[in-house]
DNA sequence: TTGCGTTTTTTGTGATCACTCATTACAAGA
DNA sequence: TCTTGTAATGAGTGATCACAAAAAACGCAA
């Protein structure tokens, strides 16, 4: 029996200091599964159209197919991954269509989670969305993996100031579908001239002074200028 | 070996009710397990807060754990159901909070979907849900059930004829989670006088008359005033 | 070489078993 | 009586097996 694979893999034994440890979370195989498969789909390793079968994912991981098939389901259930008529899933073509979709969508929601956030934004999260700007801007060349990082960290931090806990989620399945696109985006801020994050500071600016819809305006902004970049390069 | 317990069990035969739902798809278990599931929440005979296990509700379908779990799971992925710290799964309890987001998120997602199909409706579509609203108008009183599926159905019509096939799946799920309390409504609709859908003739006059935002008023509006029945009887 | 029918392999689905963790019940000691 | 350690039960997770359908490989004839 080729059973005890478990304690060899993936469960980080967690030392657990008597006090104060606020998280212990210990966390699952299928969950280290869809982790691994989504920090692989953000960052472009996968190219979309092709398909991927529970087994071989299995056997690369070295686990059994159990894990691999709830990850990927779980995938499919979040319109990462889309189930074939064969029942097998693949990484959907990005159609112009579907990008456009997406960032209607996207201005929708990011637009609603930006204009309620920005009353609730406390001067420590100001702070940090202007340390993460400012870390964009120092860093304009290269470490496209870092920028997205941080370009994330301003985004997300206006939204969780919301309150508005399933839109958070909502947002983050959209930007996980459109994960490869936004590397793409990234490569092309690169080879151009040192990026200015203008929304950036627009937001922050208006955040100062409490105007939540200059917020929106803003944020919506930030994403329709990057989809145009986007686009052009589809 | 209980094996074959499948045949006899969960493939009912639906008569594929009122509307040619192409489903030729041969389900598999797990996606009838879903249906059921789904009806269940849909009709409120589950209330939230309870909490279910895999096992039970494995052995009260008559079939193996499997489906199930990928039930429940693909339930948890779309935010149907929570998992709970024990890795248990329940049906959420409804605070007041969780409603007005969601209704948010609606406004927004339904809003855009509305503005977008209205100029997309075809002559056939506009009769379509002419005729959900009369029937609707027509069974007044009683008959929760079916008044709900038609004022789905005036809506989806709508909604689908957006070609945004992603936004329609986010309103779906959107509306599952909010299932239970649409047929909360529909009783609170049922105890007052004979409901006259105003929002419905709005919508279906700017159609008409191809005046998109007109259109995204209506549904909006209609949105917001179901949610304030709900919210009073919250 | 090409086209088609057959065989073999692959792959997803579902069942069953084993293991671990969580909760509960219970009993022994303070 | 209250607390606490231990046993028992319950429940989720993962591995393995079995089966059916789809895909691929193969062989043979035109």
């Amino acid at each position: 029996m080729a059973v005890s694979s478990r304690e060899t893999q993936l469960l980080s034994e967690e030392p657990n200091s008597m006090f104060d440890v606020p998280k212990i979370s210990r966390s699952t195989l299928n969950e280290e599964v869809y982790e691994q498969l989504k920090q692989a789909l953000m960052s472009g390793k996968i190219t979309p159209g092709s398909t991927m079968t529970i087994r071989s994912l299995a056997s690369s991981f070295g686990i059994s197919v159990m894990p691999v098939r709830e990850a990927l389901r779980r995938l499919v259930a979040e319109h990462v991954l889309i189930l074939l008529p064969n029942r097998s899933v693949a990484l959907p073509v990005f159609t112009r269509q579907r990008f456009n979709e997406i960032t209607n969508i996207r201005t929708s929601l990011e637009g609603l989670a930006a204009e309620a956030g920005a009353s609730e934004v406390t001067p420590e999260m100001l702070e940090h969305m202007n340390e993460m700007t400012r870390l964009m801007e120092s860093r304009g060349i290269g470490n496209h993996t870092e920028t997205l990082a941080w370009n994330r960290e301003f985004h997300f931090t206006l939204y969780r100031a919301s309150n508005m806990p399933m839109l958070v989620k909502m947002i983050e399945s959209l930007w996980l579908q459109a994960g490869p696109l936004l590397h793409l985006q990234q490569r092309v801020f690169a080879e151009k001239k040192t990026p200015i994050y203008v929304r950036h500071h627009q937001a922050l600016r208006a955040i100062k002074d409490n105007k939540p819809t200059h917020v929106r305006n803003a944020i919506v902004g930030d994403i329709e200028d990057a989809a145009k970049i986007i686009s052009a390069a589809l």
